[in-house]
DNA sequence: CTGAAAGGATACTACTATAATAGGCTTTAT
DNA sequence: ATAAAGCCTATTATAGTAGTATCCTTTCAG
């Protein structure tokens, strides 16, 4: 059950931006080498992220001097599930338990297999959070923290 | 969010072994052999997952003819969570959220991390089901389920 | 109209984990 | 004595991860 650097960097990074577009002086564009400060994520892997979430549809990006990314969407639309999954698959521990990827996985009867009823199970739970967590949600959060 | 295919044949391997003992006629030691027919397993591969969940005290063995594995605990007693940590490790999607193993991710500050409050409910959600089901939940579950 | 600042797109690399396979060793019942 | 079982370690092929490195394109300021 592992949520790789790509995942991390990645979610970390859409929220920073969700966050900004949140605030007091909102800026138009975001660039990478404030994130990668910020966050301390390495500069070029970064852009590697966020070209891939774009690419998804999740950002916008601005070339040039003053360029920079923004988010597609307004953080209340953008869950953690839809970048998670551009980056790092499916949510499913296994695939015969996959929305997105489904694929038998040559267990004698699917219908009846211990081990999937409760992989299920897993898959809800994990999807239960990551799909109905938004960015607006995620930072909502962060502030009542302190 | 992955399960491997080792853990995926220990689980499977564990469930049978207490769906054996659960059954009229148990056995008391069932072979690699019988295992891996059933479940579709590669018989070597097997055995190394058989000796690493020995290895853990999950299972204890019997040498020789007629020998074979059994469970160290009733089924009752042994959790898929356990299983799951002896062959695929921490069940944390990040190990800033482990209780086994933990370790600081490198964000700027822990405790108002957005990303670690969302991937800890995550983590809580995966322990709640795999910490507080048993083998013996699985076979009881599949039962019911046909 | 030129150059610096930004993103776009690939290629490459080092490292590690996964999913096996192979082979020899030890124990035990018959 | 030997066959059947587990014990143990080495080896391998493949793929994924986490980067780094280049070169290209767009855009704005002066």
């Amino acid at each position: 059950m592992r949520l790789s650097k790509r995942g991390e960097y990645g979610l970390r990074a859409m929220i920073v931006l969700a966050d900004t577009s949140q605030s007091d002086t909102p800026l138009p564009f975001v660039q990478i080498k404030e994130i990668s400060e910020r966050e301390k994520i390495p500069a070029k892997y970064l852009e590697q992220i966020m070209l891939t979430l774009k690419n998804a549809g999740l950002l916008h990006s601005k070339m040039g001097i003053g360029g920079g990314y923004y988010l597609a969407k307004p953080p209340s639309e953008i869950t953690l599930g839809q970048i998670f999954r551009v980056l790092d698959g499916p949510l499913a521990p296994i695939r015969c338990v996959s929305q997105m990827a489904y694929e038998p996985c040559g267990c004698p009867d699917e219908q009846t297999c211990g081990l999937r009823l409760v992989m299920g199970d897993v898959r809800n739970a994990i999807s239960d959070i990551l799909d109905q967590t938004s960015l607006e949600d995620v930072n909502n959060r962060k502030r009542e923290q302190v």
